[in-house]
DNA sequence: GGTTACGGT
């Protein structure tokens, strides 16, 4: 930040004592004290705990420092003081958060009470010497620093707090300068007196030696008075493995501190899959995508999801590199399934960093090797330090998105989904045309009206297709009915190294899925009023073993939806006979009679709510809804039912082609273990992702 | 406290 103040030399600032060093690191600073509080331990000893602040800080706290003092050792300590820190370590602790331990001995505290500050008039005058900045020596241990010059020093200290005067933060004023004169006076001369140097050479005032003085004007029941809360006396655990996942690299060992995105308890084996963030973002982490910069790279395929390519399904957590997936194994995974939701903060203890099957860095908790019931999954309170700063970011990140809603991508990123999109527009555009250019090869199968017209006045295949029926995908090429059902496919060897002489000669089937352009010719069951089931109708849907025990939930679930929304118990059954409404790939002599390919399209429940867009129920008792169906069928059937109904046709029929047009569609082939004793497999076509608009 | 962590897909 280029409004930063510059610590003198040897000093950090907040920030990078914050984020730049490692635990047991000793740094020396200087901050304005913005928190403190004294409490006592089981021994008596005082633990002194205080935030100081400078303008590097990541809050109007900035660092908390805590230290173990005798009470006759313990400083007198103001909001609002500059205290410049020398040889403080770091020691990042589960229970208390990033802490810089004053160790008594080692480190050594100044302050510059506020009180004692100048006027904000008389900055020159400091920076000439003339005017000084005074201090009380507070504590101290043996200096192992060699300190910078003491005008530099002062210079910094009251800039800094002239800084925080300036903040948006109203809790600093300088002090009247009444005050300033008055405290200047008997402290200025205390701490500069009878001292011996060891102060920077250039200097033209001098350190005083520190070692084994005494704190000066700290007055035990002033602190005592002081006192807000009582902070008990724990034993200062370091923390060396918390990491934030920004810091994470592969095969470590690591403590995170995370809010839970999605748990998923695993269905085959004990254990769960944790979507976690702590809102800091790590490259080697998946990157979820918005919705439309999804749609840009994969087309919208969003059920491309429920083959586990690209993100979950209505993913809630942050968008880009933010979220690591936690592999986690009992009994952590217990204590995660049952004692947490989404949203909540949870401290994750030793988790091991590795690479997934995907190439992204992911996580895993297992068993801990020595107390094989110890749960690494806990809770954290939220006044803890580290969850505070979790939330910070949360809050940054949310801000984020209202300015930009997608911040995270690097100009690169947004490259990619920009040639990503441009991608697919091509692809589509040269689809269209080569699907035109097949069609315009025969003309057998255009419609009269077209058949001898130009090639430049076609239209677009899309127009010869039912424009009021629609399937995904459009980006897709067609399939025609005689390729899906002749498809290469079932004869190409397992894998490129199979052996032929022990390869199949043919497979039963293939699991795929196809777009193409179909003509209804005949539908199954005849009767319109049959395409709906009802569930507990034992002769549709017999009941199982699972369905008769007795206090099964299913039955139970049912009976109340049957009695309730008696709708819900309904589904559709029914079945399309189609033909191809494609030209075969091979072009037949314009002479030869061609007789399109044709098969059974099945149309599953679900596919058909898609379709029709009207719910299942008991058609022959609610004439409205059989109406209602009767009139879309239409749209894609055309006279077809009508033919039917009015002949009394069981098949389909014979003399008479049904006045429809071509509709396109998505078809999945997949297979039911029956039927041919040869295979034990009967192949099947069934409609999916199509709908009557 | 110890420097470790597999197993199943």
């Amino acid at each position: 930040m280029a409004d930063d103040l510059s610590p003198p030399t040897g000093f950090v600032t907040i920030d990078q004592a914050t984020n730049r060093s490692s635990n047991q690191f000793l740094v020396n600073i200087i901050g304005i004290i913005t928190d403190r509080n004294v409490g006592t331990t089981r021994t008596g000893d005082f633990v002194l705990t205080f935030n100081v602040w400078d303008t590097t800080a990541q809050d109007i706290y900035g660092l908390k420092v805590r230290g173990f003092l005798k009470p006759d050792k313990t400083p007198e300590l103001c909001k609002g003081d500059v205290i410049m820190l020398t040889q403080i370590k770091k020691n990042s602790n589960v229970q208390y958060g990033l802490t810089y331990m004053f160790n008594y001995g080692v480190s050594m505290a100044v302050v510059f009470p506020k009180a004692s500050l100048p006027d904000p008039k008389r900055r020159a005058d400091i920076a000439r010497g003339v005017t000084r900045v005074t201090y009380k020596t507070a504590i101290g241990g043996p200096m192992h620093v060699k300190l910078p010059p003491l005008s530099e020093v002062q210079l910094y200290v009251f800039d800094l707090a002239l800084r925080r005067s300036e903040t948006s933060v109203t809790d600093y004023r300088f002090p009247s300068p009444a005050q300033t004169h008055a405290h200047s006076s008997n402290t200025l001369s205390r701490a500069t007196s009878n001292l011996p140097s060891q102060g920077h050479q250039s200097s033209r005032e001098m350190w005083p030696a520190i070692h084994g003085m005494p704190a000066t004007t700290a007055s035990i029941s002033t602190v005592r008075n002081n006192e807000r809360t009582s902070i008990s006396a724990g034993t200062t655990k370091t923390n060396m493995k918390f990491r934030l996942l920004k810091d994470l690299r592969l095969d470590q060992y690591a403590d995170l501190t995370v809010e839970i995105v999605k748990i998923f308890p695993r269905t085959h084996r004990e254990g769960a899959d944790l979507y976690a963030t702590d809102y800091t973002s790590n490259s080697m982490l998946f990157d979820y995508l918005s919705p439309e910069e999804e749609t840009a790279l994969h087309g919208g395929d969003r059920d491309l999801q429920d083959y586990g390519i690209g993100p979950k399904k209505g993913w809630h957590g942050p968008l880009g590199q933010y979220t690591i997936c936690v592999d986690v194994w009992p009994p952590h995974s217990n204590a995660l399934i049952h004692n947490f939701r989404e949203g909540d903060i949870c401290f994750l203890k030793n988790v091991k960093t590795k690479i997934s099957q995907e190439n992204k860095l992911e996580a895993r908790m297992s068993e801990d090797y020595i107390s094989k019931d110890q749960i690494n999954v806990r809770r954290l309170n939220h006044e803890h330090e580290l969850v505070r700063r979790l939330f910070q970011r949360k809050d940054d990140y949310n801000r984020q998105q209202t300015v930009n809603p997608v911040p995270h991508k690097t100009r690169q990123q947004k490259k990619k989904v920009r040639r990503a999109h441009q991608a697919r527009e091509e692809e589509e555009r040269r689809a269209l045309e080569e699907n035109e250019s097949r069609r315009l090869d025969d003309t057998n199968y255009l419609p009269k009206s077209l058949q001898n017209n130009e090639p430049e006045s076609s239209p677009p295949l899309k127009l010869l297709s039912n424009q009021n029926i629609v399937a995904s995908y459009p980006s897709q090429q067609y399939t025609s009915a005689a390729d899906i059902i002749n498809s290469p496919h079932l004869n190409a060897p397992l894998s490129p190294d199979s052996d032929p002489s022990t390869t199949p000669k043919s497979l039963p089937f293939t699991n795929a899925r196809y777009r193409t352009l179909l003509r209804v010719i005949d539908f199954y069951p005849s009767t319109l009023a049959d395409f709906s089931h009802c569930l507990s109708d034992p002769s549709y849907n017999p009941p199982t073993a699972c369905d008769t025990s007795d206090n099964d939930v299913d039955t139970e679930y049912q009976t109340q939806t049957l009695s309730q929304h008696g709708r819900r118990n309904w589904e559709w059954a029914f079945a399309l006979r189609v033909e191809d409404a494609l030209p075969p790939t091979n072009p037949q002599p314009s002479n030869s009679q061609h007789k399109p390919a044709q098969f059974t399209l099945i149309v599953p429940p679900k596919s058909a709510e898609f379709l029709l867009k009207v719910t299942a129920c008991d058609l022959r008792a609610d004439k409205r809804a059989l109406a209602e169906l009767r009139e879309k069928l239409f749209i894609l059937w055309g006279d077809l039912e009508e033919i039917k109904r009015e002949d009394g046709m069981e098949g389909a029929p014979t003399d008479y082609r049904p006045k429809n047009q071509p509709f396109e569609a998505c078809v999945v082939e997949y297979a039911t273990p029956d039927a041919y004793p040869e295979s034990g497999w009967a192949r099947q076509w069934a409609l999916v992702e199509t709908t009557i608009k």
